[in-house]
DNA sequence: GATCATGCACTGTGATCGCAATTGACCGCT
DNA sequence: AGCGGTCAATTGCGATCACAGTGCATGATC
């Protein structure tokens, strides 16, 4: 039993619960885990290899940020639901930090993040015409944090970090529904061109526009599901 | 030793490291703790009477909070030290979040509500006369927390929560300068009208008025301490 | 007497074990 | 054949132990 059958190639931090995080991070933000279902510490464990201890440590960071919910009855931890209030309360906190992350970074631009970001951005382009859910996902996600860590505002990083896990799920029935021919017709290239200029409300605006759309199309999706 | 070795009484909740989370956030909360310090958990265990791996637990979800920082070299764990830019990314977080939170509030209230109020805030200036700054930390916060419990937003209530646990350490400081005396002539009355008339501008605008005072105080102290 | 090296105490991390509670399925009874 | 009860497996929680890394302090050397 705990000897691993398969170890699964973690991402190459020291700390092993860090990896693990890591690991149910990236599969809650692509949304490769359902919203609903259960899971367990020793499943988890045993999936990823490693003893149940660690996993323990990563469920709490998650439960913490809200990405995973604990039925305080069993004890018993589940990927949270998705509902039409907890997407409103999501919009809202999203579309007050993550524009106001977008005008800090353009004060403080680059020609070296201008590059990075259109190397995401083809990236996004590449798996979006490949039909790739996963690395347009993937993508997108690097696309809005290489901006906002160059905010330098790491309180409000964390935050928009938070938001982007728990509204993980809700993306990917956005695209289970729509699939990925009907994408939004997104904002990055108005808003690489905002930082270009370093013209903060430019890319506030920017921003805010490609996360209204996107939040616009999760809406529908929910409603329809519900 | 930053406190003392008492063997704290903790609130007869089940599970023991929820207990020790609201052991370790009341301290932080109150300010019993110093920023900068270094806290171990084997200390803390010992100091709260339990066995390393609750602390930890609570540990964990207190860091994903950023209410604990963990030195990434160390891995070593202390309060995070008050930065005149922390203070302000979370003034302006609190600034977006808690007036929401109370104009939510106000679309719901009933006279419980409104009775609950007046009793923590006749609390609070009963331990504002007598100068017990822990008994004017904890009133406040259970007074903004009744109003904000309201709203029933559980995404951005758990925002909120996280922020004033990070910038606890904060209002010690200020109380620790300029002492209870010279305390904010408190918006609570403001807000408890608002929200008897469901006026949820008003309510928004009362929060709004009494954080911004509040936060307006820290800066000078956080300016002064620098 | 000052400086450097060595060792020890302490740190967080992870594994293993035992415990109590809940879940779910199987079996016997009516 | 339907239903109720019981047993086993699984769950999370907490404790204890072992381990590697860090930092401080003491002691030895120049």
């Amino acid at each position: 039993m705990p000897a691993a059958p398969q170890r699964r190639a973690l991402a190459d931090s020291t700390a092993v619960h860090d990896q693990v995080y890591d690991a149910i991070r990236q599969a809650l933000i692509t949304g490769r885990i359902a919203p609903g279902v259960g899971v367990s510490l020793r499943s988890l464990a045993a999936e990823l290899g490693v003893s149940p201890m660690p996993v323990r440590d990563a469920v709490r960071r998650l439960a913490a940020e809200r990405a995973l919910a604990i039925n305080p009855a069993n004890k018993r931890l589940s990927v949270p639901s998705l509902t039409a209030d907890r997407l409103e309360q999501l919009s809202q906190a999203r579309l007050w930090i993550e524009p106001e992350l977008a005008a800090r970074a353009a004060r403080q631009t680059d020609e070296g993040l201008i590059r990075t970001l259109q190397a995401i951005d083809a990236r996004l382009d590449a798996a979006l015409a490949a039909g790739d859910v996963d690395g347009y996902m993937t993508a997108n996600h690097a696309f809005h944090f290489a901006i906002y860590e160059r905010s330098g505002a790491d309180v409000l990083l964390s935050m928009a970090g938070g938001l982007w896990l728990q509204i993980g799920p809700f993306m990917r029935v956005v695209f289970g529904r729509v699939g990925t021919g009907s994408l939004p017709a997104d904002r990055h290239a108005e808003a690489i061109a905002a930082l270009k200029a370093r013209d903060a409300d430019g890319a506030r605006r920017a921003i805010a526009a490609d996360l209204s759309e996107g939040m616009d199309k999760m809406r529908t999706a929910v409603e329809a599901t519900a």
